[in-house]
DNA sequence: CCGATGTCAGATCCACTGAAATGA
DNA sequence: CTCATTTCAGTGTATCTGACATCG
């Protein structure tokens, strides 16, 4: 099995950006999978956590995600009891989703093991250089 | 709209890389798509320009790709003619692809493409960073 | 404008086939 | 040499994801 990648395409910073964020999504994938979770899933929780109630657009828009994409999401974490969604008052066109105690608890979990797994993905890489990859990559978001 | 993205997540180094990698990906996608190709026809194009003609079980292996998909991949390149098979005569189970060389011109205007997609969604870095971000990723491959 | 549903393309994966090579 | 097993390419299929279109 020679996984070599052609070199052409390494050239390209954003091909290995691809790669190693292939990589490192399906390391937690895996890990998130064994407690029945997906990673949009956690983020979806993590968001909630985070930012507080809010209705799906907004959710839709803190993660990327399609409206379309969100509400499904919804239907399953409502159906395990972790967020609980119900109508704005104030605009009943909206739902507001809540993220439930259980759905803390949950989150808790799969971050922590979000964070084992990426020990495991990011091995090659020292502490200083992950943290360096980290602040590029915020950076690269426009984040800070 | 808000842009931001949940703390929780973005204190993991591998969800920010998942959420450039996939805006990688997408830009990249884009911008070969006006020129009538995929990732993987650019990928296997470079491959072949690389490393030199090969059989499609070795193919897969560099490309990370299922034995079958290579072959749909490789139908769609042979029909526009920038790959050539043919049977391997010292073991006739073998098909040897081969780039042409139109697939050559394919892929030279393909990867200037990506490169110039490259710079539009990582614009937030200037060229230092982008080197720095670059040579990281590829220690985490585990590429020099 | 908001949520919900349907659908589509792309990517990944698995099972299976027939032909060809291999080796006990 | 024969037969069982393995390897390779190719086909069919299922599933998941992200994106879009439409409808109430």
């Amino acid at each position: 099995m020679s996984r070599r990648h052609p070199p052409r395409l390494l050239a390209l910073p954003s091909y290995a950006l691809s790669l190693t964020g292939r990589a490192a999504r399906a390391a937690q994938a895996d890990a998130l999978a064994e407690r029945g979770l997906r990673l949009d899933h956690v983020a979806a929780l993590a968001a909630l956590a985070d930012f507080g109630p809010a209705p799906q657009r907004q959710l839709g828009d803190w993660l990327a995600k399609d409206a379309g994409d969100v509400a499904r999401l919804l239907d399953e974490l409502e159906r395990e009891g972790l967020v609980a969604r119900e109508r704005d008052p104030a605009d009943r066109r909206r739902q507001i989703a809540t993220i439930s105690a259980q759905g803390r608890r949950a989150l808790a979990g799969a971050l922590s093991a979000a964070a084992r797994a990426e020990r495991r993905s990011l091995a090659a890489l020292d502490a200083q250089e992950r943290a360096q990859l980290h602040a590029l990559l915020l950076r690269a978001l426009g984040e800070r």
